[in-house]
DNA sequence: TACCTTTGTGTACAGTTGTTCACTAATGTG
DNA sequence: CACATTAGTGAACAACTGTACACAAAGGTA
């Protein structure tokens, strides 16, 4: 038997997981990896997973978990950093670009999961986009930024705005992390996507368009 | 050996693809499926489908193409049919979640096909949303609905209304498909973000927000 | 100290995978 | 009609898959 250290409590654990995120954030999907896959990356013993996980769509599962710290971080650094309103979105959207490039495989594998063959990991990453949804729509109402707006329509207005952000997740991830033009390119155009809905929010009546 | 009766030119062609698809329709992942597996749902012999395709990327490509005429149906029906500009969201939406209800399974492999493993697919399905809102931007025109904005801001709200739409293809696969009171509530959270979008373009000053 | 639980290892096995090859029936073309 | 092309078949194979099992080392607990 080689070595058998057991350095740290769930060591092996992580190295799993990160080995999965390894292998989507080079372009495989994560529907299609294997156990016996991701055991070669993390450099462990096949039956070494079980001790760890049922199965591919449990690891997903808790990948969904730890999606969900990543996401926190951002919103505390979002909230820390986005002082005065009037840029309030140019510094949003350009936080969430410094995150999603500092987390690719995180962000990848969210994507993905959102039309994944796992339904727990699907409704997982719903799950967070509309706990963001709703943080966003406390902070604005916190920084009476929504004042003459309902709760419901509060509510659909950050939706919207977290779907947009979202949607623009795929655009990044398909131009190259170091393709500096594009990126920017990109931050542009979502900054404007969101301008263009809180144009609309702060003309909305309530009764309809 | 069986019967080798070879009816119309490319059935077995039209059965492996719509093999995949029903695979998909099923839940599974178009990046997990594998050869031998979709031609034993296709009823043809593994070997067949080299006949047609060189690997389950290229099938996967020739889908997006039927995806294209698909959604070109679907424009062609919401031009004939969305006469009066006060009901155009609420008729598009509608027309919109018919069609699906109708193709869930090509809309299925839309949705998967934006995060997918395949690049050449990912750019296809996003290039037939540029086409689907440029058109889009082309009718407003036509209808004289957008005639305070630039080109750059009308297909920029084209855009926008483009990916919502798209992004409550998630939503609306993810409910089971006789489940009518979630299906409506779909509906109308779609056309109301729509009619916020439209809200802010109707607002929206070219030099900013 | 002795013992139990947890975690990692090696071996094993039956089932599945992608792909190649040689063969044959149907079809279209002259 | 003869003939080339296309589109189907079945057998084969090496590589890989998920999972079960028995075993061993480390860590915690009494």
């Amino acid at each position: 038997m080689a070595d058998k250290q057991r350095r740290k409590p769930g060591e092996t654990r992580e190295k799993l997981m990160s080995a999965a995120l390894t292998l989507v954030g080079k372009g495989r999907h994560f529907a299609s990896l294997g156990i016996r896959e991701v055991t070669r990356q993390a450099g462990v013993v096949p039956t070494s997973f079980y001790r760890h996980f049922r199965n591919m769509d449990d690891l997903g599962l808790q990948l969904v978990d730890e999606l969900g710290l990543v996401l926190r971080r951002m919103m505390r650094e979002a909230r820390n950093n986005v002082l005065q309103a009037d840029k309030l979105m140019e510094e949003s959207v350009g936080i969430f670009i410094t995150h999603v490039q500092a987390n690719r495989s995180f962000f990848f594998f969210m994507a993905q999961g959102l039309a994944g063959e796992s339904r727990a990991v699907q409704e997982g990453i719903r799950s967070e986009m509309r706990f963001f949804a709703s943080e966003l729509a406390n902070d604005l109402r916190r920084m009476r930024l929504a004042e003459h707006l309902s709760d419901g329509d509060l509510e659909l207005t950050c939706d919207l705005v977290v779907r947009s952000v979202a949607f623009s997740l795929t655009d990044l991830l398909g131009v190259s992390a170091d393709d500096d033009y594009q990126i920017d390119q990109i931050r542009k155009r979502t900054t404007r996507f969101l301008q263009l809905i809180f144009v609309g929010a702060a003309h909305w009546k309530s009764g309809g368009a």
